[in-house]
DNA sequence: TTAATTGCACTGGTCTGACCTGTTTTTGTA
DNA sequence: TACAAAAACAGGTCAGACCAGTGCAATTAA
């Protein structure tokens, strides 16, 4: 039964888990299901239980399924949100702390893209910054967030260095999931609204006047201001669907 | 050891996850760094391998590690697309441009995390600051590079931001090859050797002495300066062994 | 009869110690 | 000095034992 799988995974207990996932995603295994003890996983598949429990450790470590003590293993009710591909994302989820340290970071890289995008833009940096910035203030509360992450994208790219580039995206793409819909949320308030318009202005305006020193001053007091929002935001008790069992 | 986290999480494998997670999140734990081996742990911990091998899966499902049979257990790396035979590393050794790019972002990086390290090195940090700057200061040509990447990394851990720490050491490890080799060609330079030792003596001391402005300077500073000697070196020339590819 | 208790049959959690295979380092010989 | 054998070390797997929660059913006490 795992013979194929054992064929490209070399590695039992990743052959399992494996299987078991398969199980989940095919809807053999429905959210909230239990899941066979492991006792009579280890006599079906013919493996010992310790490479059993090892596999369904990976799983726990995906958050696919959830282990309780005298009870069982059972299927984790969502098993949809997107998961990035990326190590880290879980260490958001984890650690509260880490989405501060993280915008620490990410406020100085923006404002550093935005000083060199005032240096450095060309026409057609300028252009198509224009052009995101309008589609910003047009944005609906659907569409801010996207609008929001072109908008910078786009000035990252007139900073006309690719590391710095690949260095936002990459960040970018770790919260993306998360933060998008905290932006999506935070839009709303009017009050923060308007105020982040303004603070797109500054960085549009500064980067258009080529002062780099505005520009670095906008873009850093608006990632901060974003940030601070959202951290107020996920403090005050956000927690979403998260660890549906238990 | 583990005592302390055990009374929360009732689950001894659970609590040496959360355990090492903790060492990677704490910066004890590096990017590729090697994590003790499975039987160093259970004699350290007290604990049984297969706890030990449990907690270890958990991780590997998180995607925190990667572990190979033979090998070792490893940290990952946050930064996934910059990994050595990457596209992206290719292109630095195609246009010499990215090099100054790479420079750019370190430059601003070590700034904040020298920043950082002024404000929040704890008593334990600056001890192994001072350790890391008598090793520099007593260095040969051979052990200089080694030296001086341990003196920014400890900086870089006292700023207490794990991911600006795993940020610069995934940027370190992309550059060591080439880098290592071109900061140990620089060293024996007379005039340039003064110098350093003049910069990394007051990064030193505007930690000690809690002065995020100073620190800044002072980092931003030496970054430049090296930056420049080796894009320098590196105009001119020098080849040096690049493509060493472990 | 009913309520509490006990006991047992589950479940997962941990340990020990053995043996396998793959990797790295050491070492002894050519 | 060079190289191949061997030992040391790494993770992978297994078997069997025992502990600790859970839940139900039979037993017992009110």
């Amino acid at each position: 039964m795992l013979s194929s799988l054992l064929d490209t995974s070399r590695c039992i207990s990743k052959a399992i888990a494996d299987y078991i996932e398969k199980l989940i995603l095919d809807g053999d295994l429905l959210p909230s299901q239990k899941i066979p003890s492991e006792r009579q996983l280890c006599s079906k598949l013919k493996v010992s239980r310790a490479a059993v429990r090892e596999a369904l450790r990976v799983l726990q470590g995906k958050e696919l399924i959830a282990t309780l003590h005298g009870k069982g293993s059972f299927v984790a009710e969502i098993i949809q949100p997107l998961r990035a591909n990326s190590p880290f994302i879980q260490l958001y989820y984890d650690h509260n702390r880490t989405l501060y340290d993280f915008n620490e970071v990410r406020t100085q890289l923006e404002g550093q893209a935005a000083s060199l995008a005032a240096q450095r833009a060309t026409t057609k940096d300028l252009y198509q910054i224009d052009k995101a910035f309008k589609a910003l203030e047009n944005a609906t509360p659907k569409t801010f967030a996207d609008c929001d992450q072109t908008f910078h994208k786009t000035i990252a790219q007139a900073s006309h260095n690719p590391v710095l580039l690949h260095l936002l995206a990459s960040l970018e793409e770790l919260l993306s999931h998360s933060v998008q819909a905290s932006i999506t949320n935070l839009y709303p308030i009017d009050t923060l609204k308007i105020k982040m318009d303004r603070q797109h202005l500054l960085i549009h305006q500064a980067i258009r006047n080529k002062s780099a020193k505005r520009a670095l001053k906008a873009a850093t007091e608006h990632v901060q201001f974003v940030s601070d929002h959202l951290q107020a935001l996920e403090n005050q008790g956000e927690k979403i669907i998260r660890h549906a069992l238990k």
